[in-house]
Parts: C-alpha cells; structure tokens; sequence
DNA sequence: TATTGGCAGTCTAGTCAGTAGAGTGCTAAT
DNA sequence: ATTAGCACTCTACTGACTAGACTGCCAATA
C-alpha cells in the first residue's frame, strides 16, 4: 500500500511535468506544493515511487517523470474530472447549434474538440447499426442518367449518378421509385438489399436492366453506410506530437492519417455509455503511438449506441481537462443527432 | 547577360539542393556533374551567380544555396516539367475513376495530389460562377419537418431541414415543389433569389408563411455555394515544413488551416488556363509562408473556368515535378467534373 | 519511527580551446 | 578564359573542464 503522501506526491509530480514539460525534482517540488515536509523526505517518497514503477528517472541525477503506469494511477485515483468552464460550455453550445445534416454536424463536432483540447481529434461516422431508411429518391438529370438519393433516419444524405442507357422515360422512373418506396421505406438498412430484390422482376425488358442498375447502385450506397469511415481534425498538432517520437518524425504521424489504422485504433477501445476510456502510452496496441494516449468515448445518433469519438495527443497532456472535453462533446453531440 | 555555363551551374545548385538539403560546394558540383571545367572555374561562376542574388551562401566558406530569386530563375528558364511516369499517370486514372458527387471527386482529388507531391494539398470548391440549379426536392420527414434539397449542375448537392409548425399536408408540399421547379430550374443560381421572391404570394395563411421558411432555406443553401471554401490533404507533410520555419514551430502551421487565411492566398494568385501559376518564399505576400512555396492551377467545372487548386511546399522543393503534377491532376479533375 | 540536514557522488549542459575539413577568393601562370 | 595553388575563413566536432541540479544515504533529531 502506497502512504497517502506519496500519491500526493504523484499528482504534484504529474502535474508539474504536464505543465512544464521538465523533468521534476525533490526541490522544486516542495518549493511550489506546500507539503509541509522537507525535500529529503520528498525524496524518500520518489523512491519509494520509482521502486513502484510509478515515475522514473531519465538518469541519475535528473528530476523525475511519470511513467505510463503512474499517469494511469494518476488518472483512475487521483484526477478530478475538471468541470468545464463556462466559456467552454458557452463554445460547444454556440458551435454545435444550428441544424445540420450528419455530415456537417460530425465535421464541427470534431473541430470543436480539437480546439477545446488542442489536440488531434477524431470521430467515427455511425455504423449502419439500427438506423434504417427515411426516404429515397430518383431524380432525372441529364437525358440519360438518374440521380439516386438515399436518406437514412440519422440524417444522413448519399446520393449517386447512374449511367442508364438513353431514351428512358420518366413515367418509369416515378414508377420504380413509388416501388423502392413502399419497398424500403423505414426498413433497416441490413434489411434492404433482400427487401429490393424482386422489384426489378415486376418490370421488363430494357425496363428491368435499368432497375436493376440503379438497385445495384442503391445497394452500393447502402453499403457505403456499413463502410467505416473517421475524420479527423487539428492534425497541425501533431507537431505537438512530434517532440515525443524523438529523432524520426513520421512513424506515427503517418499511420494516423491513415483510415484503417486509425479504425483499428477505435474499434480496438471498448466504451461504456458516457465513460471515457482511455489508453496510455504503451497500453496502445499501436506500437507507433507508445508515446502517446489515446482517449475515447461512445455518442448515439438516434437513440442507440453508435459510434466513437476521441482524441489522440502525448501522453503528457492535461486528462482532466481534456477527459472532460471528450465527454461532455459526446454528449452534446448525442443530444444534437437525438432528433 | 548571364552566360550560358553559369546557367548550367545554376540549374545543378538547384537540384543537388533540393536533392541533398545541405548546401552545395565547387567542388562536390564538379564531382557530380560533367562541366568539363575545373572547379576553380565553376568558383568564378558562382561568384557571379552571386553577385546576381541568385544564390547565397549561408556563411562565408559554406556551399550555395538558391535565393528565392534563384528558383524563380530556375523555373522560369531552366526547369523542363517533367512529364508523369506511367505509374504516377496510372495512379491518378484509378484515383479518379468511378463517378462520385462533387464533394467525392474534390476529395479525392486532393488526396491523390498530396501523394503524388507529399506535399499539403489544396481545393477550392468551384463559385458558383456560371453554375445553374438542376434541381430541386422537397421531402417530408418526421412530421414537422421538410428537407430541402438543391442540386447543381456542377453535381455539388446540399441539403437542410426545415422546421415547419406542426399539421402541413403533403400536398402542399408537393404543389410548392412544382412552383418552385418551374421559377427556377435550369436557372443560374445567381439568379434564384429573384426568381422565387413571387412564389410565397400564390399561397395564404399559414401555407404562406411555410413556404417563406422553406425558401429562406433554400436561399441560404445557395448562399452557401457562394461562400468559399478550401479543403486540404496531406497536412502532416507540414512536419517537412516545419524544418524551415526555423525556431518556433507554429506560425506557418496554424495559419495554414485556417479557411480565411487559404482564401486569400489562393485568390491572390492568378491564374490562366492551363498553366500553373507559383509564389516562391517570399513572393508570397504572407508572411508566414516566406518560406514556403505556393504552386496554384485552374480547373474547370461544368465547362467554365470556376476554381483553383494547389500545393504548398518548402521553398526547396522539387519544382519539376509538382508542377506537372499539379497540372496533370487540375486537367483530370476538370475533365471529370466535365460530365 | 518518521523526519530532517548534510554531504558525497553522479549526471547534464554549457563553455572553452583546439583541430580537421570543406569551401572560398585571389593571384599568377597558362 | 581557364586553371592550379595557396592563404584564409568558417563550421562541426572533439575533449577537458565547470557549474548546477539532483539523488542517495547516513547519522542526528523529535
């Protein structure tokens, strides 16, 4: 069992080296935090700390700093979620007001919380899960192509061109939509490749190629939705970054560019509802982000747990602030695609 | 008149610069280049260079590296564009094929352009410019609310849901619909505020008030498509930059992602059809970028002149073959939004 | 027993001097 | 116009030395 004083220690340690960046030492240490005890008796408790793995000293005679296991007693016993402050508050309400579409929602979401936080931010669009089909609609453009819209009950709108052969008449056009419709309408999107596929078989001829193009196309969007995807924002902070993959720059910084890889990195982390759960250092599976943690939290579109939203950063940085960030964005953000 | 050898020389600072990032000495140029002349000879040339301000030594017994003038020079007079290797004009077929809604191709586009440079890419979306409504839907959802859709005839489809008051029949909807594809389909977008200012009159009470509201949106959506924007790839390239903006690490960085700041870069710099239009280091009026290179084309969307794309760079960068690259993929990407 | 002051020891980072090497500029010869 | 050669300059590296920061330990203290 660690002593009460030395925990405090911990905290006092870790929260000097997020803010300066330096190695700490037992001298400064008592000099900034009223302990009430001298610096050798500090010293004493880093030993006792260091014998625990908790910091470590890059040599001898430097100050020491946490290790990935004293951030994450740091985090899971010591840190007191920091409420957010007002302004803050006041910044993710104005930003997140306004009706948008999924798209343009999930993009303001995650370019908020890379300002708030400073650091780089990412969201997973919502797997097709539940959600299912709101609307659908064929649009003539042109004289020989159709423009298939697909809207799903989360808001989000896709839409494709088809190349059919010429001469097509509209007439068939607003009779294959009235089919799709009554078809898929409200159907969930697992459930429409099987629910469409007699529909061509009603028409014939020429009739029933083209249907069968644009159900094709129409699947194809359908499962665009099943398709994961991330976006990310404030990749100018991976400058940040940058200073902790020391010597070569690029290791990481270009895996997290990189969709799959980043996929793999959220898909790997298990949340619970409205808990933000968090991987420190070398607790990354990713050996290219040893050196940094990621956090992550779920949000909901439409009422069922859907998707992920996180932020990646060094492992030095501010987890009570930036914890409290990722919460409460997420569930702005569930509030905002409730409707 | 600068004589022909110095040129020569000129052109290998360049490349064995960009090639080596160190500063390139007399004798090294003579070693890797067959002048056919000693190097006390190409000495006598370089001192003429310099006294031209085309290149510059860092300190007194260092090599020479090219001023911003230097390249300026070299592109302008020495530098063949390179053509694209098969590969790389591969690449940018498969990159681009497959048809895709304007938001897809843009996207693609300046991906594929951050590859082939490794370089931070950039579009702007096309103005709206020449561009006209396709079309136009209206789609009940819920059971207060209406989506607007918009489609233009560069393929950019936009969309916002209206709130309406509680208890509007489908019918109205729909007769609402025809009007305003009537007033403004095939209209220029410039042109649909006027032509569907006449449109809330025709109807009474509270439809009158709808459909005011559904048309202020679907102001706004046009609106959008006149506002600006710019998208970018690739920007964890800007740790190559970074080297360059020596000491603090930032300046250049941040400004880059901001929208405003990109606007007026790019629409500073002219463009004619075709040929790729470029600021070196401190051409740019931003100081910022002052050591940084911006490489800007043209492309047509829809057949008319409309909007511009690009890289930024290192001052020291391969000349040759981004702006082919550069070239290759506004050409691409205009004839793909040809359709 | 927990705490403290003090001291020796260790390590970094900085300064200084000296050196090798690269590169230039100039001059005299070709 | 070109070249070889030489003196000169400047950087980058090395080793030696020092100041300062910090630790670890021990003996003294409350």
């Amino acid at each position: 069992m660690i002593p009460e004083r030395s925990l405090e220690v911990l905290r006092a340690i870790v929260q000097d080296y997020i803010a300066s960046k330096e190695p700490v030492g037992s001298k400064s240490l008592v000099e900034r935090h009223a302990f009430g005890v001298s610096a050798a008796t500090i010293r004493n408790d880093m030993a006792l700390l260091e014998d625990e793995e908790l910091i470590h000293a890059p040599h001898t005679s430097a100050g020491r700093v946490p290790t990935d296991k004293g951030y994450r007693l740091f985090v899971d016993r010591l840190s007191e979620v920091k409420p957010l402050s007002n302004s803050e508050r006041l910044a993710i309400e104005n930003f997140m007001s306004g009706s948008a579409d999924l798209d343009e929602s999930l993009n303001r979401t995650v370019r908020l919380l890379s300002q708030l936080t400073n650091q780089v931010a990412m969201v997973q669009y919502p797997t097709l899960g539940k959600s299912s089909v709101r609307h659908i609609e064929l649009i003539p453009a042109a004289d020989t192509r159709v423009l298939v819209i697909l809207i799903t009950d989360n808001g989000r709108i896709q839409q494709q061109v088809v190349e059919l052969g010429p001469g097509y008449d509209e007439k068939f056009i607003s009779e294959l939509r009235a089919k799709l419709l009554t078809a898929i309408s409200g159907q969930a999107l697992t459930a429409v490749a099987e629910k469409v596929s007699s529909v061509p078989t009603s028409f014939s001829g020429e009739q029933s190629k083209w249907s069968k193009l644009i159900i094709n196309n129409l699947i194809s969007l359908v499962d665009e939705n099943r398709q994961e995807k991330v976006i990310l924002a404030g990749t100018s902070n991976l400058a940040k970054l940058e200073q902790d993959f020391q010597g070569s720059i690029s290791p990481g910084l270009e895996a997290i560019e990189e969709q799959v890889v980043l996929l793999k990195l959220i898909s790997e982390m298990q949340t619970e509802n409205n808990v933000v759960s968090l991987r420190i250092g070398r607790e990354n599976t990713l050996q290219e982000l040893s050196s940094a943690s990621v956090l992550v939290s779920e949000y909901e579109s439409d009422g069922s747990a859907v998707a992920k939203i996180g932020l990646i950063g060094p492992t030095r940085m501010d987890y009570s602030t930036n914890i409290s960030a990722v919460r409460a964005v997420a569930r702005y953000l569930s509030k905002s695609l409730g409707n």
